[in-house]
RNA sequence: GUGGAUGUGCCGGAGUGGUCAAACGGGAGGGACUCAAGAUCCCUUAGCUUAUGCUUACCUAGGUUCGAAUCCUAGCAUCCACACCA
């Protein structure tokens, strides 16, 4: 056998399975489907990183598997086109977002091909041509239709100087713009679209339970989506009814103030003449929306000069403007009870504002005057009317009640998730399919003029590039054909990715989303694979997308994925983030020619868990292509024949684990498993071709091409990607003939008293302890006869025993510990 | 602050009641091959010591058990996510 070149190889398998259309698939087949997804990428222009090849092996070693188990493997892969950083990276240099996207997309498929990736190319997917984005419009105005979809006036961040909107993500910690350290930005008021996600809250909460998730991400999940029961209860204020929500109507009698979010959209109505200027005065001092900064922002506030009215106890409260109120939870305006919440009591303490404890501790007194921190834990009603004496879980029920009799308030539910903005003042994004008419409003773009394309000419660094179109721009209303205008937002990226895995099924599709039989035959998605970073967002996006979507009757199940998995962080040799800065960053590609795609796979793999994070290490790949190259240079020169029952059995053994390891994802244990078994292949004279060949299938999902290879060279005319996986057979070792544990006691014991007796000391007596359940197996007299001493036998848990030198602790199943006399 | 996860030898990490001084890999040391180096292969790698031994060891302190890295309780430490949601 010739001396294998692993990038030559490579390139001949690669080539194969591409000819072959090896990983190319259908719904005519008979096997049973398999979906196996991993994230796709967002095609930048530095092309893949060391994450993406972490996440494609162990999508493809999953996928690899299951095909070779008998499954109709549908494996895609596609990209993420569209979004910000493709803007970005093009106007940095100078060039089209298409253009730039395009070329990166090149790029990317030739680097994934080079890892040996079993994708079926056939279905590749791209989101910013116009047959994917049409769908996204199409969908968008169901929703509409649906009323899912509408408009609001919502916050957003503005930077004067670049005259346009930020997201999140470009508001410095300090506040400030991205691009103009010195330039604060400023929150303005537009109107955008909305996705009405929390219509679907209830069941992307209750479903949570039944999906096969990691449990942080359901975790994450629940909280993300933060449901909580409670209380409205209506305020008085000049006559009017201002609702709060409170999860705490047991203390109700220690509201001693109103807060309302500067946010909220009705505040000025509370503002008097009096108030306008120190209200102005603060509302210039709020930072942007963006979330980052509020971490240890301090509680600010200012007196708006009006009063609330206490429904049950009919007090007059004052109304503050607080920076710490959300505005669109519940009502964005909180009744404020400092005495039992931390924030209230923050807040009271700040501005001087009255105390009132309702609620006495069970263990220990509150000081009545000068309590130090909110108490916030249980406890009984104190001055709170008729209700004094109630303990609080109860009292607010009672209250609840009470409150709701006097149609003062009622109970409610409320969640943290919001609905959706997908309103981005951006280019390179879908467009929004809606038309602005001077006098039907906005008017959706008929099905049949679907897709609206992104128009190519148009500049940017001038705020929304769109509007820079003005042909693009101005079109007539399709209702009353008026002037009118194109909605000129585009949307949110995460629009593309929440139904993507969906397009998979059909992707080349033009008239219609897909075949609805088509997704029927192979979703929901069977394992995904991809970033802990997307638990909230994409995937809370995507299974809202799949309800919808199953809604309107175009699909009939509920969830996107049954089965989740996360790869970890592959961190620098120096324990690092890999980043172009430090310079500490390996490429795949550059690795994967130095060592073979082979090596860089299998050590990806076993360095760790695939889902805990772990350190680069020059080293540790040089470990996985030692082996790859010792398995090699084994096969050269194997001899085939008989071999070792024992590794019969061991083959067999790992046929079973191997097997189970890569189905519960734990590839670093299958991958140190092939090792062991390796070990004793080598160590044999002759090896049959059958343990050959299954080592190799065992070997074959974590290192395609050299396996490939020599399963060829072996003389196989048929690829071993797409063989069987060895069948695991019921097997015994040896049969273990029914031997008499005395008799094995008897043999030991000899050789340690003969020592003993050549050092001249004298034995009369053995004494046996031995493990609880092994005490009938010894039979004093064969010990006797066999030893020829005196043999006394007590079970370790025997209190009763003699024991001078407590040899007891020594016994073991299979073996007592004993003491001579 | 809230929630989650983790803590094993020089390092990465298996092991989830007895066969554990603890898999596998990396590192280190020694040896073989070589004029030499590299590659490759073999051995060793808690201490005392060579014993059927003992001691110290799986974050710390207790506990359960005849027996604990493994189960329970408390504490400490680290990591991750969320974060003023009333």
């Amino acid at each position: 056998m010739d001396e294998i070149n692993f990038n030559h190889i490579e390139k001949k398998w690669q080539k194969k399975w591409d000819e072959e259309r090896t990983f190319s698939v259908n719904e005519k087949s008979k096997k049973k489907k398999f979906y196996c997804l991993e994230m796709f990428p967002y095609p930048s222009g530095s092309g893949i990183h060391m994450g993406h090849a972490l996440n494609y092996t162990i999508g493809d070693i999953y996928a690899r598997y299951k095909v070779m188990n008998g499954f109709n493997v549908l494996h895609p892969i596609g990209y993420d086109a569209l979004g910000l950083p493709a803007e970005n990276a093009a106007i940095k240099v100078g060039t089209h977002p298409e253009v730039y996207t395009k070329k990166s997309m090149k790029n990317f498929t030739l680097q994934l091909k080079a890892l040996g990736l079993s994708y079926d190319w056939e279905r590749l997917l791209d989101t910013s041509d116009p047959k994917y984005y049409k769908w996204d419009q199409w969908i968008f105005l169901k929703m509409l239709e649906d009323g899912l979809a509408y408009q609001k006036e919502s916050a957003v961040n503005w930077c004067p100087l670049c005259n346009t909107v930020l997201a999140n993500e470009q508001v410095t910690n300090n506040g400030t713009c991205w691009r103009h350290e010195k330039t604060k930005v400023e929150v303005r008021s537009l109107k955008q679209w909305f996705l009405k996600i929390t219509d679907y809250a209830d069941e992307l909460l209750d479903k949570i339970d039944d999906l096969n998730w990691p449990e942080r991400t359901k975790t994450m999940q629940k909280h993300w989506i933060g449901k909580s029961y409670g209380t409205e209860i209506d305020f008085l204020v000049n006559g009017e009814k201002w609702p709060v929500f409170t999860t705490r109507p047991d203390t109700i009698y220690g509201v001693t103030f109103v807060v309302v979010s500067p946010y909220h959209k009705d505040f000025l109505k509370l503002v008097t003449k009096e108030q306008n200027k120190e209200v102005d005065k603060f509302l210039k001092k709020l930072n942007s929306v963006s979330e980052k900064d509020t971490v240890d922002l301090e509680k600010e506030g200012v007196f708006t000069g009006s009063y609330a009215i206490n429904p049950v106890t009919n007090e007059k409260v004052p109304i503050y403007l607080g920076n710490f109120v959300v505005a669109d939870y519940g009502s964005g305006m909180v009744m404020a009870v400092p005495a039992h919440d931390k924030r209230d009591y923050e807040f009271a303490k700040k501005y001087g504002i009255k105390i009132k404890i309702v609620i006495d501790p069970i263990d220990f007194e509150l000081n009545n005057k000068n309590i130090a921190e909110a108490y916030t834990g249980e406890g009984t009603l104190i001055n709170s009317g008729e209700f004094n004496g109630v303990k609080n879980e109860v009292a607010k029920e009672l209250i609840t009640k009470y409150l709701s009799n006097k149609k003062f308030g009622k109970k409610s539910v409320q969640f943290r998730l919001k609905d959706w903005g997908i309103s981005r003042q951006r280019y390179w994004g879908t467009p929004i399919p809606i038309i602005h008419c001077e006098k039907c409003g906005a008017v959706p773009v008929p099905v049949k003029d679907l897709p609206v394309k992104l128009p190519k000419e148009v500049e940017f660094g001038k705020g929304n590039p769109l509007l820079t179109n003005e042909k693009w721009i101005n079109v007539k209303c399709p209702k009353c054909k008026s002037k009118a205008k194109r909605e000129a937002d585009t949307m949110d990226t995460f629009v593309n990715s929440s139904w993507y895995f969906l397009r998979y099924c059909d992707t080349n599709n033009e008239d219609e989303i897909f075949d609805k039989k088509k997704v029927e035959y192979w979703s929901p998605v069977d394992t995904y694979i991809g970033g802990a970073e997307h638990a909230c967002m994409h995937l809370i996006y995507s299974r809202f997308y799949v309800k919808f979507l199953r809604d309107l009757g175009l699909l009939s199940f509920d969830e996107p994925a049954v089965r989740l998995f996360h790869q970890g962080l592959i961190h620098a040799e120096d324990g690092e983030k890999m980043s172009k800065s430090k310079g500490n960053v390996v490429d795949p590609l550059i690795t994967s020619k130095k060592y073979g795609v082979d090596s860089l796979r299998l050590f990806l793999v076993s360095v760790a868990s695939p889902d805990k994070d772990f350190d680069w290490s020059e080293k540790g790949i040089e470990g996985s292509f030692r082996f790859i190259k010792r398995v090699s240079g084994f096969f050269k020169d194997a001899k085939i024949g008989e071999n070792s029952k024992e590794l019969d059995f061991e083959i067999n053994n790992s046929i079973k684990s191997v097997g189970e390891d890569v189905e519960n994802f734990e590839y670093r244990k299958a991958t140190i498993k092939l090792r062991e078994i390796f070990e004793l292949i080598s160590k044999e004279k002759e090896v049959k071709k059958e343990v050959l060949e299954n080592f190799l299938k065992l070997l074959s999902p974590f290192c395609p091409h050299l396996t490939e290879e020599l399963w060829e060279r072996l003389g196989n005319k048929t690829l071993l990607s797409t063989s069987k996986w060895p069948e695991f057979k019921e097997m015994k070792l040896k049969e273990k003939a029914k031997f008499d544990i005395n008799s094995k006691i008897v043999e030991d014991v000899l050789k340690i008293i003969k020592k003993y007796e050549e050092k001249g000391k004298k034995i009369k007596k053995v004494y046996f302890y031995t493990v609880p359940f092994e005490f009938d197996k010894l039979n004093n007299e064969k010990l006797k006869k066999g030893i020829g001493k005196e043999v006394l036998i007590y079970s370790v848990k025997d209190e009763k025993k003699y024991d001078p030198e407590n040899k007891a602790k020594k016994a073991r199943p299979g073996m007592p510990a004993f003491y001579f006399e």
